[in-house]
DNA sequence: CGGTGTTTTCAGTAAATACTGAAAACACAG
DNA sequence: CTGTGTTTTCAGTATTTACTGAAAACACCG
């Protein structure tokens, strides 16, 4: 009987293990399709489904990674404010736990390329717009009037993105779904 | 005064091709951000801002790439859906030119990545789920806690998304602007 | 059919990106 | 200050990704 237990528990973990696994390897490939490092990804994914924290030497046995990477990424990661890094009194290593809060997560990583990249591509837009301003060419109207319609847009979409991410609660969304067409 | 109305013409076809290199450069830049192969993106960009169709050595001249190099990304460009091919009677090479609509071009990136990207997470995530289903372990409670949450926020955002590019109207987001915060 | 202009493929190579591991820097206790 | 455990850095290297260019395939013409 206990052996059967034990069988079964094992049987369990290994299960639990094998689901683990797939969903880091996963996780790291969807990141990867949309500009993430793969690794820094599957830390992530980690990170996300272990209840407790974890230090910079079980990410490395777990996902079979060197320190320095294992290090920089997680520096990374604490850098978008995805991971947190928690000191325990009295010891002296860190310990890194992952925000869980699926939208507090969305939030932050829709802050976070707002920031990094729709901003900075605003930027440009209006500095090539601004370079052509009283052109008069055919080329150039073109130009303007494509690199004004892109610039308009992006700006919308901060403008949407700023709102959704400040809400802070998954609940406007469903809201807004039922007005959605 | 004739030589003057070239200079000055000169001078401005000279402002315009900076502006497009810069657009062209940058774009490249934010593509390979999320997850876009830098040159697609270039191609796409020159082909944006171009009022009329290219060919494929024309994008290899203008961006100074190979024929195999511009083919492969044109192709991919158009099994997005972003790039249409056009055939000109009587004429043999082949003729390229971009969505220029910039909601339609949102809509068409939003369709393709739900369908390359999203769904496939969904499934990855559902398949996980099923995987532990009935599991006790605190580890396993967890793991299912996160993925059910990721899940089910991903779904939702299909839906939203879904919902978005449906409306093929800018106008739709304008107005729900209003209604967030 | 052979000739001509065009597209497609892909082996080989180049470039970009990510990773390793060991050394240096750091931080603290005794 | 010295020893010990920990974090950080980074030159060298491996892996992945993207690109080239030439050959093959294709499509049409006379």
């Amino acid at each position: 009987m206990e052996a059967g237990n034990e069988r079964e528990r094992t049987a369990d973990e290994a299960q639990l293990e094998s689901a683990r696994d797939e969903f880091v390897t996963q996780w790291g490939a969807i990141g990867s399709a949309w500009g993430i490092n793969r690794t820094m990804a599957q830390i992530h994914a980690l990170l996300l489904i272990t209840p407790r924290a974890l230090t910079t030497d079980e990410v490395m046995e777990e996902l079979k990674i060197s320190r320095g990477n294992a290090h920089m990424n997680l520096r990374e990661l604490v850098g978008w404010g995805l991971v947190r890094s928690v000191v325990r009194k009295g010891e002296r290593k860190e310990y890194f736990e992952a925000e869980k809060d699926v939208w507090k997560m969305f939030c932050i990583i829709v802050r976070e390329r707002k920031r990094r990249e729709i901003r900075p591509a605003i930027g440009v837009l209006k500095d090539c717009i601004e370079r052509v301003e009283g052109l008069k060419s055919s080329e150039a109207q073109t130009f303007m009037r494509q690199t004004k319609a892109l610039c308009e847009f992006m700006e919308m979409a901060d403008g949407v993105l700023s709102k959704v991410a400040r809400s802070e609660q998954s609940s406007v969304v469903p809201w807004a779904l039922k007005f959605l067409k």
